[in-house]
DNA sequence: ACACATCTGAACCGTACGGTTCAAAAGTAA
DNA sequence: TTACTTTTGAACCGTACGGTTCAGATGTGT
């Protein structure tokens, strides 16, 4: 008969690329260009992929982009969860700005963090987009804040700081630190402003 | 005779927009859309001129967008040069932080900061306009440097902090707040973050 | 009323964009 | 070898982009 059909999962011409491989040099064009700056083109030839394989495999730009945002946050920035994961509050925001010169001045990436770099401001039509990375943003915001209340429940920050607070001048130091590392500066120099921030910030 | 042409200066039809205004609702949408992000149609709609008055005016968008920098360092941004010119080191840093604070969370012009929100990471073709804004907020760096460095001559600050450090991190916390901004913090939330880094960094 | 300089509106140009389609090639399992 | 499924390369589509041009409208100074 016709259908002989054995074990039709893995019949057909497997791909030539990988998944990953292929989302994390799509990961570095968003990276270096932003959103908007990016072209189908220039993704395709970054991920030595055709066209019509990116749209098949990952659907069409915008999710491409989604799916990188989620790459990302488990790759590059997952330094962040290890660094919520220490004990003490003093412990977690040094690892936190710490790693974050570590990372921004990494020459291995391009310069910044993508959650930036991808999109600030947006043209008409991709407001999601910028959507999605104020969100995105949002939500790192929140961990910590979450982390630092309860750091305060245990008893470990002092009376004076809100907990709350706390993390919003955290994120606003790790930001700018990402626009320092777009500027060119140096991982000696951002770790010297660090070094004067956590000193101030007595925790 | 022909050749009567009394004036030449002031003959013609007379503009029917007022240039800075002009550039007014220019800066306003580069500031919401970024370089990249606003398109010609984008710029004559908000400016209430057609494509020839634009160019013949100002030029290419690209030398649009750099009259829209200095008039924006000339006018939204002077209260930089103000906070510049206080008394004390301790001034200045707590005025540039409160009045950055101000600025970017007034909702009578879009938010955060044109020097971020113009463009952070740019497309292919766009390297030039990039390479403008780092050196524009390089630029507002050394300022600061400068002030502070004076600030040390003067003994007006702690032997402690070295005036560069210390301006690097008021810049890394400026710009941070603008991305908050831009997240939709309110000013008091990036007040009482403000609050805690003036009390930490006792100057 | 006149001549003149300048501005204005609209059309046009070439290019690149994001998105989509499809026949042909390629590799797998029987 | 054969049947079968998936990938692949390339062409195509409509749209919007930034930039440019030009005839005609418009206001000025004489």
């Amino acid at each position: 008969m016709a259908s002989v059909k054995a074990n039709p999962a893995k019949m057909g011409r497997p791909r030539s690329f990988r998944e990953d491989e292929a989302l994390d040099a799509a990961m570095r064009v968003f990276w270096q260009k932003g959103y908007e700056g990016t072209s189908l083109d220039d993704l395709t030839g970054a991920m030595k992929i055709n066209r019509s394989s990116l749209y098949s495999t990952f659907g069409d730009k915008e999710a491409l982009f989604r799916r990188v945002m989620k790459q990302y946050s488990a790759g590059p920035l997952s330094f962040m969860s290890e660094a919520l994961n220490l004990k003490t509050a003093r412990a977690v925001v040094e690892a936190l700005l710490r790693m974050s010169v570590k990372f921004l001045g990494d020459p291995g990436h391009p310069p910044g963090c993508l959650s930036i770099q991808g999109g600030l401001a947006c043209g008409s039509g991709n407001e999601e987009v910028k959507q999605a990375m104020v969100d995105w943003r949002k939500a790192g915001l929140a961990q910590l804040q979450k982390r630092l209340q309860r750091a305060r429940a245990e008893g470990d920050l002092r009376k004076g700081v809100d907990p709350k607070d706390l993390a919003r001048l955290i994120m606003i130091v790790m930001n700018g630190l990402g626009i320092q590392a777009v500027n060119g500066a140096t991982p000696a120099e951002m770790n010297r402003a660090v070094d004067l921030a956590l000193q101030s910030l007595r925790l």
